[in-house]
DNA sequence: GTCTATAACGCGATAGAC
DNA sequence: GTCTATCGCGTTATAGAC
């Protein structure tokens, strides 16, 4: 059962009930902490005080539980940049939003991120979908590169290893946020700007 | 049991048998697929076409493969890093070595390298050894960018932001280089130097 | 909606034969 | 050095009382 939004049908028709979402981020902050497979029902349901049967009242299973936190944010990412894409602007301008978008999910969800980046391969029914909506975003993000080569935008290196660099960085930051408690997003987003796009030397 | 290497005393003592060092390269295959903890004994053990038990008389437990990987691999970085401290040149010309480093290591072992980024909080023993060997490398590796800061080598940015968008890149690096067979790591450093210290905006 | 009890299974690790 | 057999425990998930 999908919804459509835009062109696309997206994987999430329902919105979880409040105590479900309840499940959803405490698991989200365990999973970042353990990994996943390391997470029991037990320790779930201990850090809400309840009992882990008790979880089933409100979740299918475990796999479900996982399922929304990457493909909740998966989707995120797919919509941002589809605006971005259609935005009338220059390349490097494309590549600033790109960075702003990054940020700006990654501040609101940092531990949802961390199963994004490190759990995606325990997905089951919706692993297909999800390795469809990654190589969709870096096929979309490599042509914002590759075209801003071609006006002269950016430098003639391979776009490979230009996309890797940077989108190595942004899909680090999940690590990085919640270290620094007094961070103001927009100040980080446009410093990683400058230091991604014209690097560190003088 | 541990021997004195330079002034540092490092946790891998032994040099493994060659049957040992196979379930470590296998374990590291598996580890990097699924994850240290959804990887079994007996995975580990059907991939070398023998039996779980047969395991135990090579390795103590489970958690010594996760060790020798992960300590092994720390243990080259600190050492690289330290002739690099310990060298005579600009700060830029350091960072350009650390970057070597880094693609270096990697590219000889990307399984292993998987492990050291996602796995090291399933340590138990070794785990504090690991937190300070990590700790002592990213304060060696910032305070040579402040270095730079301070001889005008480098831009005045944040150095945490540097620090952070440098090492996320070349954390990545595992995930990269086994995708790109052709790949010659001189030319890949020389590239990633260009990118992650000058750049991508022309 | 949470509980207790339990089913059904897989886990790491050991003992002892060969 | 590998095997079979097994122990003790932890795992996800379900059934049914309250």
């Amino acid at each position: 059962m999908k919804i459509k939004k835009g062109n696309e049908y997206l994987a999430l028709p329902m919105k979880p009930t409040p105590r479900k979402l309840e499940i959803i981020t405490t698991a989200s902050t365990l999973f970042k902490e353990k990994g996943y497979s390391a997470v029991t029902m037990r320790d779930i349901a201990k850090a809400m005080g309840i009992k882990a049967a008790s979880l089933y009242n409100h979740i299918k299973n475990k796999e479900e539980i996982l399922t929304f936190i990457i493909i909740s944010l998966a989707e995120q990412f797919i919509e941002g940049l589809e605006d971005i894409k259609n935005s009338n602007t220059t390349c490097i301008e494309k590549l600033k939003k790109i960075i702003e978008l990054h940020v700006g999910i990654t501040s609101r969800n940092t531990n949802g991120m961390a199963s994004l980046n490190n759990d995606w391969m325990h997905l089951k029914d919706q692993l297909n979908y999800y390795l469809k909506l990654r190589i969709d975003y870096e096929n979309s993000f490599r042509k914002i590169i590759k075209e801003g080569v071609k006006k002269g935008e950016i430098k003639n290196i391979n776009p490979d290893i230009m996309l890797f660099s940077i989108l190595s960085t942004l899909r680090s930051l999940y690590i990085w946020i919640p270290q620094k408690e007094d961070l103001d997003t927009s100040v980080l987003a446009s410093n990683l700007s400058e230091v991604l796009l014209k690097g560190i030397n003088k």
